[in-house]
DNA sequence: AGCACGCCGACT
DNA sequence: GTCGGCGTGCTC
């Protein structure tokens, strides 16, 4: 019999499988593999039979190492890779890369070992010792970190005792990564538009049909309790559920939600996880012991054994897309691999993304509203302050409308946040004699004054320098103007406004660690704090049951670029940091600074007309081809040697293949036209939707000469970011 | 993505 | 004379 011949297909940065000899192994498609690659081994996996392998492979066909004892990756995996590897056009390898992201330490549990009491004392009696026996004096076993914690001594002692033959050591079985959820632990109390909600999830799980729902309903409204059905009733059935949540989001507060309902937490995929929980993680959910993931966007990539549902919370957030590697967005691929998987999955959001919003509109997805705030609540009442004619004084970033209102919220005892999207004290600093501005050396962009770390940082690449004493370029001393305002700047102004007030800053610069978060939003709750200071880190999932006035002091600080989402990112957030008010204290109020009141941004934010930004937004989109009435592609050249950059760039445009319903513009120099010492050009490829704009973008790329020295090509189909 | 190979500067 | 910097190219 011929020898069988296999396509592997690696994590590298390769499209093509690479072909290996099964030999004595019985692999089929989709088993994990260890395969020799040059002088080393590799994990891939088995992406097909292979009858015909390459001729000029002549005999460097090298064979299987090793068969993984690992559940194999699915079929609807695998056309989940190839789908994203041919949209985003980033190597197959790469996306499978995302999917074997399980860390090391898989295969057989590492054992846990217990301790219990079993020998005579030791020779050697010593205070720590002495609290280790009396701590296991009822003779039951206990793991060994356990037994040390509860004796109080480090893990050191217990070693110890086990030399000294006075512990003897069991072997423990596996912990679970994490206990099953109970379907009907805490049933919640729906109102009739939830409930009327939840009953459409629950049929569609049993369903099992693809099919998209928009769950659209105001911060507040119950989204979280309506999907929860879906999810129970996922669970009952014996099916796998992902819960996708901006990273930010998924922390305890949520998290704890979850147990509540369910009497357990999720399992979590982020990526802070350790990586031996992350390899356990990944292999409870091949082998489907796990059943709800709670993730952050590359949970999308688990290998689930089951998947039955798939919820996308805060579907509009911009953090579903990746940015860097492969480009891809999570929430689109999320719709594809349900598609793939003939599954249900539910788009979550107050503020859905125009693209989603079209689709609930031309009715491709299923629209699930919830009108009301849960409760009966009211939503917050929003004004407008006008400042160009209302604004404050010079050099001050608050108007007096904004402070008598702030004012008003601490004598009731109530708490007020001020919203401004922007880190440190001040984002420009200019020397007053001679008009010096302090900017990155590596980046188009200015230095931030950071005065709580006493730096001027670049908040493009992160490079930082100390304020100088005197001007780098006149060398006065004393003549600095910092220009602008920051979360860091406002505080000072709150403290001249309000010094009696308890003032928090909330700002992800600021942040130590996780715990510090959880402290800072307890005080919060507890009311410990009177103003609230914050970017846009207090806009996500947390809950301010005591704010009542929400200041948004800049609301004009994202329309300001040429970025074509602008308008819908700045409704998004400035919807969701305005809602944050009242939801538990009457009614919320909310002042919004602007320089441009008639807006379609700030007037729908006004009138809380949500209609009427989709209305406008969504005629802009249709008029200029935009997404997604269009696609769009944009491809940046970049690297140190700037004519050489432009060059490639304009070489680029002069082969693109012909073709009439393709618009390709550019080059023209990014926004941000240098990082990181890297100069940047960007070309904008525009299409019709019902067309093939990645295909024509490989098909283009082929035709390209490749590309030499630091020159680097970076491709983003469907962008979000126009930096 | 790794890793080896290869061709030019400062030292055990 | 070697050690080692990271640019270029290959891995079935």
């Amino acid at each position: 019999m011929a020898r069988r011949i296999v396509d592997v297909l690696l994590p590298l940065a390769l499209d093509q499988p690479y072909s290996y000899a099964a030999g004595d192994h019985a692999v089929a498609p989709g088993d994990l593999v260890t395969v020799p690659l040059g002088t080393r081994a590799c994990t891939g996996v088995v992406w097909g039979d292979n009858p015909n392998p390459d001729p000029r492979l002549d005999n460097r066909i090298k064979a299987i190492a090793d068969k993984l004892d690992v559940p194999p990756l699915r079929d609807e995996m695998r056309k989940l890779v190839d789908w994203v590897s041919h949209y985003t056009l980033a190597p197959r390898g790469m996306v499978l890369r995302m999917a074997l992201r399980m860390g090391d330490g898989l295969g057989p549990e590492r054992e846990r070992l217990g301790v219990r009491l079993a020998g005579a004392p030791p020779q050697r009696m010593t205070a720590a010792r002495a609290r280790v026996l009396r701590a296991l004096a009822d003779g039951l076993v206990r793991g060994k970190g356990e037994a040390a914690k509860e004796a109080g001594v480090s893990p050191g002692v217990i070693d110890g005792l086990i030399d000294e033959g006075t512990l003897a050591t069991v072997v423990l079985p596996p912990e679970p990564i994490a206990r099953p959820p109970d379907a009907d632990f805490a049933p919640p109390d729906l109102s009739p538009e939830q409930a009327a909600a939840a009953a459409t999830l629950r049929d569609e799980v049993r369903e099992k049909t693809f099919n998209v729902f928009l769950l659209d309903g105001v911060t507040g409204s119950g989204k979280t309790e309506v999907y929860f059905e879906g999810v129970a009733e996922a669970i009952r059935g014996g099916l796998q559920v992902l819960i996708l949540m901006p990273e930010i989001a998924l922390t305890a507060q949520s998290l704890d939600r979850f147990s509540a309902r369910f009497g357990v937490r999720p399992a979590e995929w982020h990526s802070e996880i350790t990586p031996r929980r992350r390899a356990r993680t990944w292999q409870g959910v091949a082998e489907g012991d796990v059943q709800v993931v709670a993730g952050a966007r590359s949970a999308l990539f688990l290998p689930f054994a089951d998947l039955g549902l798939i919820i996308v919370d805060e579907e509009h957030d911009p953090a579903y897309k990746q940015e860097d590697g492969v480009r891809y967005h999570a929430r689109d691929m999320a719709v594809v691999r349900a598609r793939i998987g003939a599954l249900p999955i539910v788009l979550a959001s107050a503020t859905p993304s125009v693209e989603t919003e079209v689709n609930a509109r031309k009715g491709r997805y299923r629209r699930l509203s919830l009108p009301q705030r849960f409760g009966g609540q009211a939503l917050p009442h929003v004004e407008a302050i006008d400042l160009s004619r209302e604004g404050p004084p010079r050099g001050r970033w608050i108007a007096p409308r904004l402070a008598g209102a702030v004012k008003d919220a601490i004598e009731r005892k109530q708490q007020a946040l001020l919203f401004l999207n922007r880190r440190g004290y001040a984002p420009l600093t200019l020397c007053r004699a001679c008009g010096y501005r302090f900017a990155c050396p590596q980046c188009d962009a200015w230095l931030v004054d950071h005065r709580f770390k006493r730096q001027l940082v670049c908040h493009h690449c992160g490079f930082s320098t100390p304020h100088p004493p005197a001007c780098p370029n006149c060398e006065a001393v004393d003549s600095f103007a910092a220009c602008g305002p920051g979360v860091e700047r406002l505080e000072e102004e709150v403290g001249t406004l309000f010094p009696e007030a308890r003032v928090l800053v909330m700002s992800s610069d600021l942040l130590t660690s996780v715990e510090k978060l959880r402290e800072e939003l307890t005080e919060i709750q507890e009311g410990r704090v009177d103003i609230i200071i914050g970017t846009q880190l207090v806009a996500k999932g947390h809950h301010f049951p005591r704010l009542n006035l929400v200041g948004i002091v800049d609301a004009d600080l994202g329309l300001a670029n040429g970025d074509p989402r602008a308008a819908e990112r700045t409704f998004q957030l400035l919807s969701q940091v305005a809602g944050r008010a009242g939801r538990e204290e009457g009614q919320g109020y909310g002042l919004i600074q602007t320089h441009q009141p008639e807006h379609p941004v700030m007037r729908a934010l006004i009138a809380g007309d949500r209609e009427a930004f989709y209305a406008s937004e969504i005629d802009i989109r249709e008029r200029l081809h935009y997404p997604p009435f269009g696609r769009l592609a944009s491809l940046i050249v970049s690297g140190s040697d700037r004519a050489a950059v432009e060059t490639h760039a304009r070489k680029l445009i002069a082969i693109a293949p012909r073709d009439e319903r393709v618009r390709v513009l550019g080059p023209a120099e990014a926004p941000v036209s240098l990082l990181r010492g890297r100069h940047r050009f960007r070309l904008l490829i525009k299409s019709p939707r019902a067309f093939d704009l990645s295909g024509w973008m490989r098909d283009w790329l082929a035709l390209a000469p490749k590309t030499t020295g630091d020159l680097k090509r970076e491709i983003d189909i469907d962008p979000t970011s126009f930096l």
